[in-house]
RNA sequence: GGCGGAGUAGCUCAGUUGGUUAGAGCAGCGGAAUCAUAAUCCGCGUGUCGGGGGUUCAAGUCCCUCCUCCGCUACCA
């Protein structure tokens, strides 16, 4: 038996994720986890909040809310949310868990002793109004370059130029509007991933199965200018992991935090033991330390496209620069990013569709099916209303739904709700389970590389043999003059039903369920042999027509949902 | 500006190392069937493969150039 360590980048803690977040990572994600557990391999698949930060701070004060308190209710309403897309997660940890502070602090220490880390005096823009230093960002003012007023510290969105915060006229905070700003002197620690470049790099280069969005992003800060950077991670903030080496306290780093890129991957490591201390497992070591029995574990990793560098860079400088036995990443699956209608996802002027509206007009397995079956994965992808009706109703209601409903309903009709007895397989069955294996093994091969959307195309295709089978066969004819060929017939049919909702079920966990359910059985053993796995239910087993399994999107909806999403706000 | 990705049928997308008449699903048209959620099945594809130039016996694929869209550009995360 395999056993798969699965993570999705952490979502930020900071609202509500759109559907371009959620198919860039968990779902993807949690596809895989489901995907390795019907193969009956173990699995544990990990995510959690990712919570520190200047906008996490913000949020909380717009809200009026502690932080801390913020946060709390941010991850119980994630939470609730990823259960709502029946995202398997084995725990959903915060990175501002005890366990993470630790664990954060540990890395921090064991660099520092190596020599990994060094002091950097540097000045930055304070603003006494705010009482908090300013990242670039959150800095506006005059471009020195085009005179346009609304610059940003780190660029001009005007004229494209990249800027230094000091070189903006009439510089203000972006937060207060407040323009008393100052230059004030601080200290940070830098993670010279510089003198791990060429480890990194020999590593990446080694990975050559990895996806090339992955790959060629590595590389491109491997070797961009004068290579890979020392990088900060700390910030001047109150919201954080408190700087510390180790245990001890670091001397001229009072009240200050870790950068929220050093500890949100170390998360990883954390939610691994958040997931023991909350009783749900009993050893996360075997899972993290190759000294400990994770010399055996595949490591497959998620995320959108912006998150590349981090995971291919920083966590593994963490992570090698430790010189401890900890476990890497063996595969790293990026996403690009899905736009919405012929533009971007917008928080801010609500468009697009964000993951508590999905939930609140369909259900899961519909937004599951078309975001996995059009996953970005070579390019950036596109979410139409048109499109998204078309592929529900005709793939989920008319492939695969109507299938469950045309065999059951002729069945209770001719031979009541009981699997019929008698009859033997012919050429045109024997046709019909070689198609169907071919399928299935394509649909496998796929998974275990990786290609969501190829996966989906395949699976469509197992079902699409259920339907083409149904018509040459034509058991409403045969029932007529041979009903013994008829039971046999619907027999088949029935027992692909059961097929279809096992293997289908990585992809829409509910309806599969609820197929095994009308099926009456608990049988989800997945298909090895195709002739016993089509012999499951055997003649004489009661089942029950199921409610309709997906329900069609109607015009009236589609126009409703387009214009309500569309955005303004 | 630099780097990366993308541009293929009305729509969403496949097209390994260059190799026969460029593919799939949807939509559309025609037919079959009547078990079913009017659901299914079969047949039908001339599309300047973003423009132009080049290499080659052969280019969607390689080279050059130009155009358009998107992302990243290290202190948003």
């Amino acid at each position: 038996m395999a056993r798969h360590l699965i993570t999705s980048a952490i979502p930020y803690i900071n609202g509500i994720k759109h559907l371009g977040n959620l198919v860039g990572s968990q779902l993807p994600a949690d596809l895989f986890a489901r995907y390795q557990r019907a193969r009956g391999n173990e699995v544990l698949f990990l995510c959690a909040t990712d919570e520190h930060g200047t906008p996490a701070e913000l949020a909380a004060a717009k809200a009026g809310k502690p932080v801390a308190e913020y946060c709390a209710e941010m991850h119980e309403v994630q939470s609730k949310i990823a259960e709502g897309f029946r995202l398997s997660f084995d725990h959903f940890g915060r990175s501002s868990s005890p366990q993470n502070h630790k664990l954060t602090q540990h890395f921090a220490g064991v660099l520092a002793e190596r020599g990994l880390i060094r002091e950097v005096s540097e000045t930055q823009m304070y603003s006494p109004t705010d009482g908090r230093y300013l990242p670039d960002r959150y800095i506006e003012g005059t471009c020195p370059n085009c005179g346009f007023e609304d610059a940003r510290g780190d660029q001009c969105d005007n004229c494209t130029k990249q800027l230094d915060p000091v070189e903006l006229i009439n510089p203000r905070s972006v937060i207060s509007g407040a323009t008393d700003l100052e230059m004030r002197e601080t200290k940070h620690l830098y993670l010279c991933q510089s003198q791990i470049k060429d480890e990194i790099e020999a590593w990446i280069d080694s990975k050559t199965d990895w996806p090339v969005l992955t790959t060629s992003i590595a590389k491109k800060w491997l070797h961009d200018g004068d290579g890979l950077q020392d990088r900060g991670i700390t910030r001047d903030l109150d919201w954080g992991i408190p700087v510390k080496k180790g245990d001890a306290d670091w001397p001229g780093m009072e009240g200050k935090v870790f950068y929220v890129w050093f500890d949100a991957p170390i998360e990883y490591i954390a939610c691994a033991q958040e997931w023991v201390d909350a009783g749900k497992g009993d050893d996360w070591e075997r899972w993290w330390r190759t000294d400990k029995g994770a010399e055996d574990v595949t490591y497959t990793q998620f995320m959108g496209k912006d998150n590349v560098p981090f995971h291919t860079l920083t966590f593994p400088a963490t992570i090698l620069g430790s010189g401890e036995p900890w476990k890497l990443v063996d595969y790293i699956k990026s996403f690009n990013y899905l736009n919405y209608d012929g533009g971007q996802f917008s928080t801010s002027r609500g468009r697009g569709v964000f993951m508590d509206q999905a939930l609140e007009i369909l259900p899961a397995d519909y937004w599951r099916w078309w975001l996995l079956s059009h996953a970005p994965e070579s390019s950036d992808a596109e979410f139409t209303w048109e499109n998204f009706q078309a592929s529900v109703n005709k793939d989920l209601a008319d492939v695969l739904g109507n299938f469950a409903s045309r065999v059951t309903k002729f069945c209770r009709s001719k031979f009541g709700e009981v699997v019929p007895e008698g009859g033997a397989m012919g050429a045109l069955e024997t046709k019909l389970i070689a198609d169907l294996a071919e399928k299935i093994r394509e649909y496998e091969a796929q998974m275990e590389a990786h290609e969501v959307r190829k996966a989906a195309g395949a699976l469509r295709a197992a079902w699409v043999l259920g339907n083409e089978y149904l018509q040459e066969a034509a058991p409403w004819s045969t029932f007529k003059t041979d009903p013994e060929t008829a039971a046999m017939q619907i027999r088949l049919a029935l027992n692909m039903i059961r097929l279809y909702a096992v293997i289908s079920s990585p992809f829409i966990p509910d309806a599969s369920a609820q197929l095994l359910a009308a099926l009456k059985t608990e049988d989800d053993g997945w298909p090895g042999d195709l002739d016993a796995a089509l012999g499951v239910l055997p003649a004489g087993h009661a089942f029950e027509v199921p409610e309709v399994t997906f329900r069609k999107i109607t015009d009236a909806e589609r126009e409703d949902w387009q214009e309500r999403f569309a955005g303004t706000r």
